[in-house]
DNA sequence: GCCAACGTTGGC
DNA sequence: GCCAACGTTGGC
């Protein structure tokens, strides 16, 4: 059992939107980084939780907890001409671009990116670190009872 | 909109 | 295999 941060633009899916598709669940489609790939394919397990957090936007921060619903398989945008994330070299055979589904599980008071930074039981946090750009980091444990009981808990 | 940092691409 | 050029991310 591990724990993530997963980082999605709001204007794309916000914790609101992912609460309202049918069965809270959604496809992690778009990764197209082979760090934040091979955390999926790798690593992600069942059952693993992880902090959902707002990027490019004008509130930037935690702004809720999802699961793992599903292991990682091949992205289906990859393959898809009309989308964005479509991409040329790879095949069905060998699909180069793979993606977990998650759940909703709650939403939290949004912590902000600035509160984060104010605590240094914190501060080695991937999402911290400067021009951190990868769009899913683990979290160690202790980062996340320290978030979840200390920041969320108590807001 | 700016810009620093980083990943990827492709010529050599 | 190097590395310059380019594209993207994402906070501010």
């Amino acid at each position: 059992m591990r724990y993530w941060l997963m980082k999605s633009e709001p204007d794309d899916c916000s914790i609101d939107d992912l609460a309202a598709m049918p069965g809270q669940t959604v496809a992690w489609y778009g990764v197209r980084n082979y760090q934040a790939r091979n955390f999926m394919r790798d690593q992600m397990q069942l059952g693993d939780l992880a902090f959902f957090y707002h990027s490019s936007c004008a509130e930037p921060g935690i702004a809720g907890i999802v699961e793992v619903a599903r292991r990682a398989y091949p992205d289906a945008t990859q393959f898809d001409v009309s989308s964005r994330f479509f991409d040329a070299k790879s095949s069905h055979e060998n699909p180069r671009w793979l993606n977990v589904d998650v759940r909703f599980v709650r939403k939290t008071p949004l912590i902000a990116l600035a509160e984060l930074r104010r605590h240094a039981a914190l501060e080695q946090m991937r999402v911290l670190q400067k021009a951190s750009r990868l769009s899913i980091t683990p979290v160690d444990p202790a980062e996340w009872r320290y978030i979840t009981e200390q920041l969320i808990g108590s807001a």
